[in-house]
DNA sequence: GCGACAG
DNA sequence: ATCTTGTCGC
C-alpha cells in the first residue's frame, strides 16, 4: 500500500517552520467526519469474534467475509532506529502482521511527533497486502495544535480512515477533569481552546474514553485520549475504540501492534 | 521569562 | 518511547 498523497510524506530534514506549515496543509486535506467503506453501524461488531452460538441473525448480505479490516499501528525503538509495526484484524482475528525499521532523523519534538516516526511507519503500510478499513493509530488525531497529529498525517497521506488513540492529552480542554476516577463506558468531550492555532475555541476535538476499569478499590486506570485523524468523526473515533476494546485498555488492533513491534525489536541489528 | 507539550 | 523491582489486587 503507498501514499496516494506523496506531497504529505513527513521530511524530517524539513526546517521546523516547513514542518508546521506542511501540517496545516494536512489539516485543511483533512476531513473530521464519517467516510468509510463500512457502515458505522457495522462497528458495533468490529471486535467481536463470529457469531457461533446464533444469539443474533446476521443478514447474508453482510457476513464475516465483508466484516470491516481494521488494523493497528505501533513503533518501539532500539538506539536510533524505529521499529513500526502494523496488524490488520477481521471479526478479530489476525489476518495479516507487517513491520519496517527506519533510523530515526529527528528527536521527539512535542507537536511534530510524525517527522520523527512517520518513515518508518509508510515503510511497513509498504510491506502491508490487505488494504485496512480503519487504523488505529497510536498517538494524537485532531488533538494537536494544528488539527495534524500523526494519526492524521497518516491518514491524509494515505488516503484512509484513521484514528488516533494516545494515552495523555496534548492539548485542548476535558468537559470535565480527567483528574477523576471514571467507570468504563464514560466518554468525556474535548474542546479546542487557544492551544489549538487553527480552529476555533469550543470546537470538538475529541474525546477521553474510559476503555476499562477496576471495580473496586483505590487504584484506577487513566482513560484513552481519542481523536479523528482523517475520514472519522470524532464521536465514531470513540465509537471504533470501544467497539475493539476487548478488556484491555488498548484496543485490540493497538495492542497487538505494540507487543509485535516490541517483538520485531528482537531482529533489528 | 514561565509554563506546557502525543511518542 | 525506554530504563526496571517490587507490589497490590482480582
Amino acid at each position: 500500500m503507498e501514499p496516494v498523497r506523496p506531497e504529505f510524506v513527513p521530511d524530517p530534514s524539513l526546517s521546523q517552520a516547513e514542518m508546521e506549515a506542511l501540517q496545516r496543509e494536512i489539516a485543511e486535506a483533512a476531513r473530521f467526519e464519517n467516510d468509510m467503506e463500512f457502515s458505522p453501524a457495522a462497528i458495533a461488531s468490529v471486535g467481536d469474534a463470529p457469531d457461533d452460538d446464533q444469539t443474533t441473525l446476521s443478514p447474508s448480505t453482510d457476513d464475516q467475509a465483508d466484516a470491516p479490516l481494521v488494523a493497528g499501528v505501533d513503533q518501539a525503538f532500539v538506539d536510533d532506529k524505529a521499529v513500526s509495526a502494523i496488524v490488520v484484524l477481521q471479526n478479530g482475528e489476525v489476518i495479516e502482521r507487517v513491520s519496517a525499521v527506519k533510523v530515526t532523523e529527528i528527536p521527539y519534538i512535542p507537536g511534530l511527533l510524525s517527522f520523527r516516526e512517520g518513515g518508518a511507519i509508510l515503510s511497513a503500510f509498504a510491506e502491508l497486502d490487505h488494504e485496512p478499513d480503519v487504523v488505529l493509530v497510536d498517538g494524537s488525531g485532531r488533538i494537536h495544535f494544528r488539527e495534524a497529529g500523526l494519526a492524521t498525517h497518516i491518514g491524509v497521506t494515505m488516503d484512509v480512515p484513521a484514528v488516533g488513540v494516545a494515552k495523555s492529552l496534548l492539548c485542548g480542554t476535558p468537559e470535565q477533569s480527567l483528574e477523576e476516577t471514571y467507570p468504563d463506558g464514560v466518554r468525556i468531550p474535548i474542546a479546542a481552546d487557544d492551544s489549538v492555532e487553527t480552529c476555533p475555541d469550543g470546537t470538538g476535538i475529541g474525546h477521553a474514553v474510559q476503555t476499562r476499569q477496576y471495580d473496586s478499590p483505590n487504584r484506577y486506570i487513566n482513560p484513552l485520549i481519542v481523536s479523528p485523524g482523517h475520514r472519522v468523526s470524532a464521536a465514531t473515533a470513540a465509537d471504533l475504540v470501544e467497539a475493539t476494546a476487548d478488556g484491555y485498555k488498548l484496543p485490540e488492533p493497538t495492542r497487538l501492534a505494540d507487543s509485535y513491534a516490541d517483538e520485531a525489536k528482537g531482529s533489528v541489528e
